[in-house]
DNA sequence: CGGACAAGCTGA
DNA sequence: CAGCTTGTCCGG
């Protein structure tokens, strides 16, 4: 993509040809094109807006990014005209955000439009509509909060900041203090949440847009714009603040490419627009606390944060018998047991088990073509996740068939806490789809998937936590304490008998002693050195390149600066002081011609 | 993306 | 060498 609305001037006299940069709708395509906006259209041709032209003799749909006269150099009469205007689409900040966004997530132009798009064709926003002025809020925090942040005057105030608010708290009158500034945009991982939220505020008095639907009325300007991570992008007439909640949740991440963040962009967005952003998390992450360093974290004061955390009970694994205990210990015991509590159970394991052991010659069953362990699938047969290789469940060492699962997974789980709690358990992997509800059970057993699918509970126990705890990626400490703070969602706060159960070999572990004293702080001043030392973000940018021709465009990017390392699977990680450095590079060193490399910038999962 | 056209593979 | 598949290029 070369550059944005170069050396267009104004539009001139209606006498002027009027020439417009068009992107258009096609995935793959990563340029822009300029069309001659006829003279009937001109009234109805602004930037941002969604035109039908002829490309390469098809019809395809775009979006209009510059507007003005045509450039010296360029041969007008060879230019096509518009075809028509279909709609109104994102305006000029948008669309200067998302140059940004091509930049930073060595994007296409075509996917942020696309998120900052009505899902239909709009032809005209609708009159603005505001509810009456917001009452002063009575929430101690949200009064604190808008004393020190929301209504400050000067640059000060306008800055914005993090919000630790625990997660048995309330968001509602956070909102609703930001109201106060006027019309803002809110952003939660997901559209369940986004619709909550939008019938309460309705409920409080607010005119609300809620996204992506309601983007007519986002544009045509409200109270409130509301939706799930793509609302990032949506208009908000007037906007005075954006407020990114469960700022921890991975929900905010596009899983495709590009892989940009709502919060990052939320940031980048109210930067721009000289407007506050508040991060609002249980836990908030690393890059949020950077983002206002060196200070501006808000709290509640300490004993409204504990009261917001359940009860943590640590189950010591190091004490028990070692390496042979079940995971069904006493303590997890004694809740299933308890038939007036609502017990989930969660693993990271599907299927059977991922380890077993011959129960007659003990050998460890491998597979027999790629000597890989084997897992077991909830048929019983074995299967290399190596290779694909499926024998039946006979022991290639002695014939026998009988097995000790050394590592347990959700299907025999089940069948296991069922024997010791001795009623019903329900088991629940992401697999099952998001559509078909769950059945009501007094007992739960799933994958972290059963998180958000059981609406409450009174325990969740996490039985295999190391799992998370040690997992072998750099933002494995964060992602287990936004376990524990979705756990505690489902219980609600300790007073009102809310317990989360952790099963560990390390129960010294930051994560735990942060979620054991209700205060995440104790977390992030370890992990922001920890990041430091070893160069991961925010102290440093990361991407990853693979595809053919990976290794030859990296050691091209290296010659700006970048670092690169080869990784294990056959692709480069590349590594920048900054997102800022890394994306000027990338942006300088143009991919080969028709190469099918891939550059994931801060991929999710690593 | 998807059409156009070119270069490779097959088969009677 | 027609008839088909597969690959590469290109768009204002």
């Amino acid at each position: 993509m070369t550059q944005v609305g170069q050396p267009l001037a104004p539009p001139a006299g209606t006498t002027e040809v009027l020439v417009a940069q068009v992107v258009p709708d096609l995935t793959g395509l990563d340029r822009h094109f300029d069309y001659l906006v006829p003279e009937p259209l001109r009234g109805r041709v602004h930037i941002g807006t969604l035109v039908r032209i002829t490309l390469n003799g098809r019809r395809v749909g775009g979006w209009v990014i510059a507007l003005g006269p045509p450039r010296p150099e360029r041969d007008v009469a060879s230019l096509l005209a518009i075809n028509k205007v279909t709609g109104i689409g994102p305006a000029q900040d948008v669309i200067d955000l998302a140059s940004w966004a091509v930049h930073r997530w060595a994007g296409r132009m075509r996917s942020f439009l696309v998120a900052g798009s009505p899902p239909g064709a709009v032809q005209q926003p609708p009159a603005p509509a505001h509810g009456g002025p917001v009452p002063e809020p009575t929430d101690p925090l949200a009064r604190r909060l808008l004393d020190t942040t929301v209504t400050a005057p000067g640059v000060e105030g306008a800055s914005g900041g993090v919000l630790r608010l625990p997660p048995a708290a309330d968001p509602l009158p956070v909102l609703l203090a930001a109201c106060r500034r006027g019309p803002i945009l809110v952003v939660v991982p997901a559209v369940a949440q986004a619709r909550l939220l939008a019938v309460r505020m309705r409920r409080s008095g607010r005119t609300v847009a809620l996204l992506p639907t309601e983007w007519a009325a986002a544009a045509g300007g409200v109270d409130v714009v509301i939706g799930a991570r793509a609302a990032v992008w949506a208009p908000c007439r007037d906007l005075a603040a954006i407020v990114v909640l469960d700022e921890h949740d991975e929900g905010l991440q596009e899983q495709r490419q590009p892989t940009w963040h709502a919060r990052d962009v939320a940031l980048e967005r109210g930067r721009r627009a000289g407007v506050p952003v508040m991060l609002v998390s249980p836990c908030p992450t690393v890059s949020a606390i950077a983002a206002f360093f060196p200070s501006r974290l808000f709290r509640p004061a300490v004993n409204d944060e504990r009261a917001g955390w359940p009860i943590v009970e640590i189950v010591d694994r190091t004490r028990d018998e070692p390496w042979q205990r079940s995971l069904a210990t006493s303590q997890l015991i004694r809740q299933l047991r308890d038939v007036d509590r609502t017990v989930v159970c969660v693993i990271n394991t599907t299927g059977r088990a991922r380890l077993l052991a011959c129960r007659r010659c003990k050998a460890i069953q491998r597979c027999e073509v790629c000597e890989a362990s084997v897992f077991q699938r909830d048929d019983e047969h074995f299967e290399c996740l190596r290779c694909a290789t499926v024998r039946p469940p006979v022991c290639q060492a002695c014939g026998a068939s009988a097995f000790a699962a050394l590592r347990v997974g959700v299907t025999r789980l089940r069948e296991e806490l069922e024997a010791a709690a001795a009623r019903a358990v329900v088991s629940v992997t992401g697999k099952d789809s998001d559509t078909e509800p769950v059945p009501d059970a007094g007992v739960y057993v799933g994958t972290e998937a059963v998180l958000h699918r059981v609406r409450r509970a009174d325990t969740v126990a996490f039985l295999d936590f190391d799992a998370e705890l040690l997992a072998p990626r750099y933002r494995a400490t964060e992602q287990a304490m936004t376990l524990l703070a979705r756990a505690a969602r489902l219980v609600g706060g300790r007073n009102g008998g809310g317990r989360i159960l952790v099963q560990t070999f390390v129960p010294k572990h930051e994560v735990l002693d942060a979620v054991l004293h209700a205060d995440p702080g104790r977390l992030v001043a370890k992990e922001i050195g920890r990041r430091r030392v070893l160069g991961f973000p925010p102290a440093a940018a990361l991407a990853v390149v693979s595809g053919a021709g990976a290794d030859d465009y990296a050691s091209r990017l290296a010659l700006s600066g970048v670092q690169a390392a080869r990784t294990l699977e056959g692709s480069v990680l590349l590594r920048s002081p900054s997102w800022d450095s890394l994306g000027a590079a990338i942006a300088a060193t143009p991919r080969p011609k028709g190469s099918r490399l891939r550059i994931e910038v801060d991929p999710p999962r690593m």
